[in-house]
RNA sequence: CGCGGGGUAGAGCAGCUUGGUAGCUCGUCGGGCUCAUAACCCGGAGGCCGUCGGUUCAAAUCCGGCCCCCGCAA
């Protein structure tokens, strides 16, 4: 069971080290985009091409058409990859043998839909994957199996790729090692929550510490992305560096522009632009951007 | 038929309202200056102006169809 992109490399490990995956359960296809075009998740094309079954039920609570579908295959594992809806205790009793969740974060920490992000805007050093043993709870459950990652400058696209392929990897040395792994209870005590991102969350409050503001971008990278205002036009972000000088500009306030980029006072230091995309553009680099953008120091970004 | 912006040199843009020799910044190539340079000066190459059709003596420009990209909304 799995929907977006990250759960992507976890099936195909699946199918490649030759487990039999007899149902792939995902979210249902929803219209997406500018035509509003009815769209397949990310792990609905992958089980297609490798001719897989699919299963997308509206809900899976309370809905004995599904109970029934999934008995009815009488599984072994369920392996859970970012499904994107709550399952209920009943439907992860059904498997003979353990309900395993993949989770992008180290746990007990980042609980819930947007671990990759939060971890990057929080300033962790590192982050990494769990495999655990499935509750009701929101990934809550006993813990299997940890891999770390250092994560650097990475925004959280990269983060993101970097972990679906760890976590499919993770994913299929629990099931392979399962019984001998000692499940370890979660500290609750310890246990924060990453909720899930929205585009509003994006807006720069550039009356931030630089070092914070550049964390948000990448936390924000691809998405929903980072931004700002000039112009009265929307401009994402999509990657900066923390520029060191004191200034005594108003935060927000370009003060200065070089060939590859563009420096926007912070509460504290200022930022160096070096990717954006403004309103009706393709995301560019700031050269690019500056070649054919007339833009002067002292405009602001709001 | 959800709303809107756009497709012009390798990159990013202007020109379109008011049809009439294709323009800007950067890159690139050649030359010069310099201890030196991503700096500066001189010179050059590079465009079927998304595509198909229409109007016209004449279309990047006006009109219509189609394709593609992007912002918003969902």
């Amino acid at each position: 069971m799995g929907t977006p992109e990250i759960a992507v490399p976890s099936l195909k490990a699946l199918v490649e080290n030759g487990f039999d995956v007899a149902l792939v359960i995902t979210q249902p296809d929803k219209p997406k985009g500018r035509g509003q075009n009815m769209a397949f998740s990310p792990v609905k094309e992958c089980a297609l091409s490798l001719g897989l079954n699919v299963y997308q039920p509206e809900k899976i609570k309370n809905n004995n058409e599904a109970m029934e579908i999934i008995n009815k295959i009488e599984p072994d594992f369920f392996a859970v990859v970012a499904y994107g809806k709550i399952l209920p205790q009943e439907i992860l009793d059904i498997p003979k043998i353990a309900s395993i969740n993949v989770h992008f974060s180290l746990l007990p920490k980042y609980r819930g839909p947007a671990p990759v992000n939060w971890a990057i805007l929080n300033g962790e050093n590192e982050t990494g994957v769990n495999t655990m043993l499935m509750d009701a709870g929101m990934d809550t459950g006993d813990i299997l199996l940890t891999k770390k990652t250092p994560i650097l400058y990475k925004n959280a696209g990269e983060l993101a790729d970097e972990l679906s392929f760890a976590g499919a990897e993770l994913l299929i040395e629990t099931i392979n090692n399962f019984e001998k792994i000692t499940p370890e209870k979660q500290n609750d005590q310890n246990a924060t929550k990453a909720p899930m991102m929205n585009k509003e969350m994006g807006l720069i409050n550039w009356d931030n510490d630089a070092a914070y503001i550049e964390r948000m971008i990448r936390a924000f990278t691809p998405w929903p992305a980072s931004y700002t205002n000039l112009d009265n036009k929307k401009v994402k972000i999509f990657k900066s560096k923390v520029y060191e000088c004191s200034h005594n500009e108003k935060a927000g306030t370009i003060i200065n522009i070089t060939k590859e980029s563009i420096i926007a006072a912070c509460k504290t230091n200022a930022l160096e632009i070096l990717e954006l995309q403004i309103e009706g553009k393709k995301k560019m680099d700031a050269k690019s951007f500056l070649a054919g953008y007339k833009l002067e120091i002292g405009a602001f970004f709001s």
